[in-house]
DNA sequence: TTGACATATTCCGTTATGGGCATAAACTCA
DNA sequence: TGAGTTTATGCCCATAACGGAATATGTCAA
């Protein structure tokens, strides 16, 4: 079996660096495709992807403007991460001296 | 391009519902291999080719004792991924209406 | 050293990925 | 209706994913 579909869950989708890029720039407000396209040097067809793999598990919204669509994040998505990593959260700082250690292991060989 | 590498950083890695559940499994305290392959009924192979990707990026370290290698979760290292989704924070609530409006569009579809 | 146990690695097959390119679809305006 | 603009989709390719089975590596005990 391979990997999770990307459209599965929102950490699938989140694994592409560019989909996080395009949520970021959503985050603020609605931009058109063609804006994420000038933006980030894509091609068009590619944003298209991107856009459908995040709408998919919710991650944006579209809305029609005339020929345009415009975009925009659904930060309310994220939360399940943000909570996911948050758990992990108690255990921050107890380690790092050992990740401190390990830091300097790797920087010796 | 195909898909990034599951080993170029965090955000792959845990792309993985095994490697999450594993990371859970091994925030407490340390595990050995077998103690992950009984847990989750998976096949050993399976579980230390996890094990390798999440010791890639950080996410675990591990320690031999005898025979066995034990695994420890390393949390600090999900703090980036934390921080990423953190950033979108400020936005949560501002959508909830327009999310329970998409929601109930799907519903009535 | 040999045997037993625990873990890691390799090879293979199936599947999904993301980009490029061409083209379809949706929309506006004359 | 037809041309022009914007966005979406389909197809193909090279690549990497994950699982299974077999095997290699490492460690201990006798």
């Amino acid at each position: 079996m391979p990997r999770a579909a990307t459209t599965s869950d929102v950490f699938n989708a989140i694994a592409e660096t560019r989909r996080r890029d395009i949520l970021a720039f959503l985050a603020d407000g609605e931009h058109a495709v063609s804006d994420i396209v000038d933006r980030f040097e894509m091609s068009q067809p590619s944003v298209s992807k991107h856009l459908r793999v995040l709408a998919g598990v919710g991650l944006v919204d579209a809305r029609r403007d005339g020929q345009r669509v415009l975009y925009r994040t659904n930060a309310e998505a994220l939360r399940p991460i943000h909570e996911w990593t948050g758990r992990f959260e108690r255990y921050w700082g107890r380690q790092l001296l050992r990740v401190k250690e390990r830091a300097e292991r790797k920087g010796r060989a």
